[in-house]
DNA sequence: GACCACGGTGAAAACGGTTCAATGTCGACA
DNA sequence: TGTCGACATTGAACCGTTTTCACCGTGGTC
């Protein structure tokens, strides 16, 4: 910077002013530093700059060490609107969603100055965690159930998808809608479960009893043989795509048709769910966009000291996507 | 830090002593320091340790913004490795693997001051991108076809894997092997033509012309379309697994069974592809083990200057995962 | 008993910016 | 013409470390 202020003819702090667009500059002044930087291709020292002001223009997030869609696909969406804000983002993934990972993770982060953290916290530990952060580190939660304690929230509405899901397989027709859903402590497997329960009763229907496992195929294919066992089941609401998969094919193995003999939905709409077989009607939640929101939160709260506001809770609709899974129930022959 | 050494009874710089393990501070003045950073819960400022020493303890990744499988899951096995050796990892994510994007990203990195670069470079574009970064800057290249120029280059022996693939439904019994391969422009998906042409060759079999398209359902679907018109396929090498999704939905709406009439194999081996229907016999690659390797030659290079030694190319060996898609062909009748 | 090597410690100068207070310059106004 | 004030620029302190160098006391050696 020095040499750029010697080049220019002018003082280190005016090359500063320059930089930082401050008003009290004399327009020509400024072209003269601008030329010198760029003839030195000088490049502002961004360590020296957040030692003196305490802000790193970076940001923290704080993943979850797994293969699940979503926290995957919201990452893009955090990052693209991070560039564009002038952020840049670093990750500290956490193997489990236990207090301690994450507190360490949290940790990190903030060794590393970044200015907020954006938490995927599916599962309530991960608010306890975020708890401890330091004083003065903004911090946004998104995804789980919008309890986000002292936190901002970003999520989808499940229950709504839920809702969504199993009043289309009513409206098909069919009497009742069995579902398999995620882990019993996550709460978006618990919101789905709720919008599900919520709509058979309405409806009048019967609300058979519920059959809980892992996010993935083989939960879904294992609970999926169960049903298919059972000759009253005609409607299935999944709690995500994978597990429908796994559904679809323990359906196939028993030799009961999809969607002739049963209906299935599925949740999330991964990239290739219109090809399974048949393709899967689904609900759709927009992971890019939840980022995006997530990301406009922080930067909302970076400025102001915590507890300035109550939190906000923003909620995305989610939409149902009808493909070919779900069909009218076939009369009985 | 200076508060830490008031209460310890030292100087700050016996404190960084301490902090940094140097050696020349006595047993009993070290405890003593760190009873007084405990009862402080002192932290060090990672800025300013950066300004002083030029080392950020950050690592840069280059990403793809996109929903492919591989660079994803390989984010986390990067991560978890640095987080063990000591380093935090920012991400830059770009649209397209353009020249310009990647330089921004690079520049946007360095700007950062992290200490080295893995690059997803999946097509040499990146690489290229890559030459641009300054000087000292430690690049290690992940993917592709191991043409890094001047980097290290960590990637997968996707020839190998494809003749796997090919040498499998050759020894099942099948005349010749169909190929659907991924955009002609990326050495991945040629490195896995080759494999498979080169096996063709070599066992005297025909070599049908390659379809092509981009690595997602739709397109494998589009080209299974075609493949399941033709009587004489009776084996088809994919070369990922969301490909082989497409193609196993067209075979099944051609009517054309699989295994019994068409044999499919894919590559990849996505967490769910084994509930695929049929369960899919795929090539396996460790994407959280490229990720590790990747790491470790970065560290390696990341004291050196820069060449040093010639580039190492690691090169991990793909499996093969039989499941249920691929089988002796069946008789005609 | 003097000298030396050495382990342990402290003082001060970087590292590259930001920012506050002070200075210099110039035009306007009384 | 002198004074005041706005504006532009400069000097210096500071952010929290690392690091070089000098210093001091101690124990071993001749």
């Amino acid at each position: 910077m020095r040499d750029v202020a010697k080049l220019a003819g002018v003082s280190h702090q005016t090359v500063s002013r320059v930089i930082n667009d401050h008003p009290n500059v004399r327009a020509e002044t400024r072209e003269r530093v601008l030329a010198a930087m760029r003839s030195l291709n000088y490049r502002r020292n961004l360590a020296a700059r957040t030692l003196a002001t305490r802000e790193s223009h970076t940001l923290g997030i704080i993943g979850f060490e797994t293969t699940l869609f979503g926290p995957e696909s919201m990452l893009y969406g955090i990052e693209s609107a991070a560039r564009a804000a002038g952020y840049l983002v670093s990750v500290a993934t956490v193997r489990d969603l236990a207090h301690r990972p994450v507190l360490e993770a949290v940790d990190r982060l903030a060794q590393h100055d970044v200015d907020g953290i954006i938490a995927i916290a599916p599962k309530p530990s991960v608010i306890m965690a975020l708890t401890h952060a330091p004083a003065g580190l903004a911090c946004v939660a998104v995804g789980g159930a919008g309890h986000g304690g002292p936190f901002p929230t970003v999520r989808v509405d499940n229950s709504a998808g839920a809702r969504l899901a199993t009043r289309h397989l009513l409206d098909l027709g069919h009497a009742t809608v069995h579902h398999v859903a995620g882990p019993p402590d996550w709460p978006e497997s618990q919101a789905r479960v709720e919008g599900w329960r919520e709509t058979l009763y309405a409806a009048g229907a019967v609300v058979p009893p519920v059959t809980a496992g892992w996010w993935d195929a083989a939960a879904g294919y294992e609970q999926g043989l169960r049903l298919a066992a059972d000759p009253k089941v005609t409607a299935v609401f999944c709690a995500n795509d994978r597990i429908a998969l796994g559904v679809l094919r323990a359906m196939h193995e028993a030799g009961r048709r999809v969607p002739q003999d049963v209906s299935i939905v599925g949740f999330d709409d991964m990239p290739d769910s219109g090809y399974f077989l048949p393709p899967l009607t689904t609900v759709h939640q927009d992971f890019a966009e939840l980022g995006r929101r997530a990301l406009a939160l922080l930067l909302r709260h970076l400025g102001r000291p915590p507890g300035d506001a109550p939190p906000e809770d923003v909620v995305v609709a989610p939409l149902l996507v009808p493909r070919v899974s779900a069909a009218a129930p076939y009369p009985r022959h």
